[in-house]
DNA sequence: GTGAAAGCGCTAACAA
DNA sequence: TTGTTAGCGCTTTCAC
């Protein structure tokens, strides 16, 4: 009644040839005959043929290296999840001898990426996941693996020039009317909103305009001239000014609701507004990490937009391995959904092991 | 420099017999001598051996026999997803040589679950996926797959006396803690709240009871003097009665906002409320389904709470067959991440191959 | 009880 | 350009 699974053994069969050539179609290997070829070929588009990974995995017997480019996880929470990401990747494909190494580079340092790509580019790795948050030095970079001939996954960062195996992130344009939706969500006559961007995080520069584009275009539509809008940007958070500035846009008495762009942005504002009393003031930011969940618990953050950087990362691995074990072609790009965190639902997705 | 594992093959040879005989003591299969027993025994205890799962499953070379005990997904679009599903895990494990049959019963009919059961039983699969939905019938099914042996995963419906090999859904009094939350965002001052349940939900009993429970609870901490809650239990939506009962309900002046407690009855009530002013009065219901989501574009459900029936089959399936071929033991309790669906992030849900 | 040997489906080296 | 064959590490059958 089931039928069981085509093998490259009845393929060969019905083909009449012998299964090395099959084989050798299979992979593109070359050294095959337009006449055998076409044999092949024929029989794989009448059958339905799925090739069985746990025999090809143990058969070819070789073992795949990885390389990320990173990062350091050291110097901010979110990145510390993308390399969380990484390792729970390392280990799921540890078993089909996939091996990962990390490239770790400085956040605030364009030449630290230089280096750390160049490093990589010794290991000569099978396939490269990479946040290609320094725009020339990726288009640089980028070039390079292209020469080699090595497959490329990139995150995080959207970078219209470069055309990778596969990009995973998110539409920032749409999350940006998220965060609008939530701020006025329920609201009724005028209203001041603000978006706050931290300088320091120049590395996300694309998610600040793309994020900020959506926010206005929503408001725009939605509530025309009803809401004014006011983009903040603020300096280093070391700085002694912070703070106060910070708070003396709290003083606006129509101000009612402040959208973060970053995630490092919106734990430091959340922090800075605790112990003060932020009235109705709502504050939309940007992913459930441990540093922000302690603000959402205690209301300072009405909702975060969780971008989910272990996810992302994960999935680049997986993307890369299948690829080389298994010749999976990834979608061109994965926008991951916009999760929207509350009070509520934040342990859910604390807890979930799903994510 | 990296050490290759340690296989069977040096096993026997460093305890002098042959692999058979190692491999009938690492598996408890017997008809081996004490001596022969000690001698692998103290190899085994030297070194550390871990065997090679693709190997195994690749040389087991055994068919497995999954079943899943689901509602019949004509009935409603909640159960077609959950159906879904399991045709997704049915082709993602294909390959492995892992067979998924899908045995159907009536969501309104007690006795169609225990003729489904049973005929669930006389296939006699090495692994079972069930919705418990009928508290009785469920726990006598449980009890003859104990008997026999047969690893169970339950879904959607959380039943305490049960102990399956793993239990997938969501934390139900903690969703209706969202729907609260939800509902009360933003608010200031008195209302009234109403909690609709559709009789013919009967067999989410628990869903209803617990979500119920959670959106209490919220709101007694949250805003313990100022929302009014009702609860309205509707019989059949096919009954006359049933739309003039609802639009009733929209004369109350304080009436703020409706939590409806389930996916089907979600989209019902929202198409009823459809061409008529529903002024601001907020809905929020469960589940992104095609039938809903036109809805909430349109702007007259507020929120959707995702219950993600196709994963959580899609999830319960690959349990049972990692399970099964790899001997991996999945977490006795999965509960998902209770996710927020509104208007702007519904589409970045809709085109996610993530999910 | 035990060991030898033939698979599982696929890869890759090698001879033809 | 082909087909044959020996693995990959484990399971399982079958003589002895």
């Amino acid at each position: 009644m089931v039928r069981k699974n085509v093998r490259i053994k009845d393929i060969a069969r019905l083909a009449g040839v012998s299964t090395g050539t099959v084989d050798r179609v299979l992979h593109d290997r070359g050294r095959v005959s337009q006449q055998a070829l076409e044999k092949v070929l024929a029989v794989l588009n009448q059958i339905d043929y799925r090739p069985n990974l746990i025999a090809r995995t143990l058969g070819s017997n070789r073992t795949y290296h990885l390389a990320a480019l990173v990062p350091d996880p050291r110097q901010d929470p979110y990145w510390d999840q993308s390399s969380k990401g990484i390792e729970a990747a390392r280990q799921d494909w540890a078993q089909y001898d996939v091996q990962v190494e990390s490239f770790l580079f400085d956040l605030h340092d364009r030449s630290s990426f230089r280096t750390a790509a160049a490093l990589l580019l010794k290991a000569k790795p099978d396939g490269v996941l990479l946040a290609p948050v320094f725009y020339q030095e990726a288009l640089s970079f980028f070039d390079t693996l292209k020469l080699t001939g090595i497959p490329a996954v990139t995150f995080n960062t959207p970078i219209a020039e470069i055309h990778p195996l596969s990009f995973i992130g998110q539409d920032l344009y749409q999350s940006g009317r998220v965060g609008a939706e939530l701020l006025h969500f329920g609201l009724q006559g005028p209203a001041h909103f603000i978006i706050l961007h931290i300088a320091e995080d120049i590395h996300n520069a694309i998610h600040l305009a793309e994020k900020e584009k959506g926010f206005r275009d929503y408001l725009e539509e939605t509530a025309p001239h009803e809401v004014g809008i006011t983009t903040v940007n603020l300096n280093n958070p070391g700085d002694p000014d912070f703070k106060s500035h910070i708070l003396a846009l709290l003083t606006d008495n129509l101000l009612k609701g402040i959208f973060v762009s970053t995630s490092k942005a919106t734990y430091i504002v959340a922090s800075i507004l605790s112990g003060h009393s932020k009235g109705n003031i709502r504050l939309v930011g940007y992913d459930l990490l441990e540093e922000s969940s302690h603000f959402l618990q205690a209301g300072l953050i009405d909702f975060l937009i969780n971008q989910n950087p272990k996810r992302q990362t994960q999935l680049g691995i997986s993307h890369l391995a299948n690829h080389l074990l298994f010749k999976r072609q990834p979608p061109a790009s994965n926008l991951f959904p916009l999760e929207i965190i509350s009070r509520q639902n934040s342990r859910s997705y604390l807890t979930s092991k799903v994510h």
